[in-house]
DNA sequence: ACCTGAACACCGTTCAAGT
DNA sequence: ACCTGAACACCGTTCAAGT
């Protein structure tokens, strides 16, 4: 009763939730706080869940005190969610690497490479995977995960639209629809701690369902429409992608 | 300092959540409070969010003591679970009377049949839906999740095993996936806070990524075949289920 | 049989004081 | 420029005391 109405305040509304660090590290032993705290941070979420993470322990385990953890993230979410978004990335950019390469491909291999990709991007960091997803509920989180299915859904489209042969009547919500799919039903098998084989069948089921979904969304051009071959999309893309 | 080890012990290795109240309401006051506490746990969840759920608020709510509501729930996550079963209950037994209602009819009846009942079971509770997800992370929802999704499978297999003229050559896996992708989609798009228009996108292109998974993953068997018509399903079911 | 609410422990967050 | 850690407020949970 001393302090009260300001902190009281204070807490019924808590300072706005941001991901980037507060303070951009300058000095080379700050940078090396900064991925101290975030490798920590992983740890304990995969030694200990998200229900038992608390900042104390985190900055035990980087080596450094509370506070200094407090410098760089101002507050927990924003920890979690740095690291979320680390996550993410990676997914994202293995997305973005297997669109470009299937340009031009047949609708059925782009399903197939585009499927595979996904899912062993995300097999690579399965437990990550999971502990995260349990963190990232809040609103702000929302955010993130908002960003990179743009990011990814964008790739995928863009990489659908060189089908040749075929036209999507709306790619847009093919495309939601059938990376929704994926993404969700990794993230339930995952959390729910499947077996290797469930998640080999599942890896092999969703490669047909993602062919299935994408040749069903599809209107067939025929071949001697002006719309393909303005050049030959087969041979630029395996050439000139990375 | 006074009361260290023995309490200090206790929150390390808190008390295994039940689901189950602690205890039994026997005189109708009590059961009403258990009834007033759920409900003020549904109402609370939707206007703050679990992050901001608190015990005391739920009990405030609920009009009772605090400690009131740890004489029927040990602790705040059995609470939360208590009301997800609930939720998750409804879904269940709208899936099965869907897939009762459908046996013996053909592969692409059934899957526009169950997942239309399985969306429309989710939308009834949309919002409510997606706050309970945020609150099903600790270990103990995961047993709640498994339980719900082996009884929702397990309809689905029945149902498949009824179809005429096809055979499943590992029913288990294909309901398992097909139900995991409709399933994470929803919660996806639901999470995501879709638009209603988004929403009825996905609603008709998840049947269509049924009707096209399902009917891939079986085997056509010859109309004069035995296995079919031991008696003719498809007059039976229709007669005989309710 | 059921309810109450002050009291305790733990955890997120801050800030005055250090190098 | 960066770090420390005691101090504060809030929340989950308990338990002695009530009807």
């Amino acid at each position: 009763m001393k302090k009260t109405s300001v902190s009281r305040l204070r807490s019924v509304f808590p300072a706005r939730t941001l991901v980037k660090p507060r303070k951009t590290p300058v000095q080379s032993r700050s940078t090396e706080t900064v991925r101290a705290i975030k490798q920590a941070t992983i740890q304990v979420l995969l030694e200990t869940g998200v229900g038992r993470l608390t900042t104390t322990r985190v900055a035990q385990r980087a080596g450094v005190s509370v506070g200094t953890l407090y410098q760089y993230y101002p507050n927990k979410n924003a920890l979690l969610h740095a690291v979320l978004k680390e996550h993410l990335s990676f997914i994202a950019a293995a997305m973005e690497r297997a669109c470009a390469a299937s340009r031009g491909s047949s609708v059925e291999q782009m399903a197939r490479t585009v499927t595979l990709a996904f899912i062993d991007a995300k097999l690579r960091s399965a437990r990550e995977s999971v502990a995260l997803y349990a963190a990232a509920q809040s609103g702000d989180a929302q955010t993130i995960l908002t960003g990179v299915r743009k990011r990814i859904t964008t790739a995928l489209v863009e990489m659908l639209k060189t089908a040749p042969g075929v036209r999507f009547p709306d790619v847009e919500t093919t495309v939601l629809v059938c990376y929704t799919a994926i993404a969700g039903t990794m993230r339930e098998v995952l959390e729910a701690g499947a077996s290797s084989a469930l998640v080999a069948a599942t890896r092999r089921e969703l490669v047909l369902l993602a062919e299935g979904h994408l040749t069903k969304a599809c209107r067939v051009i025929d071949t001697a429409n002006q719309q393909i071959r303005k050049d030959n999309w087969l041979q630029t893309a395996a050439g000139g992608y990375s």
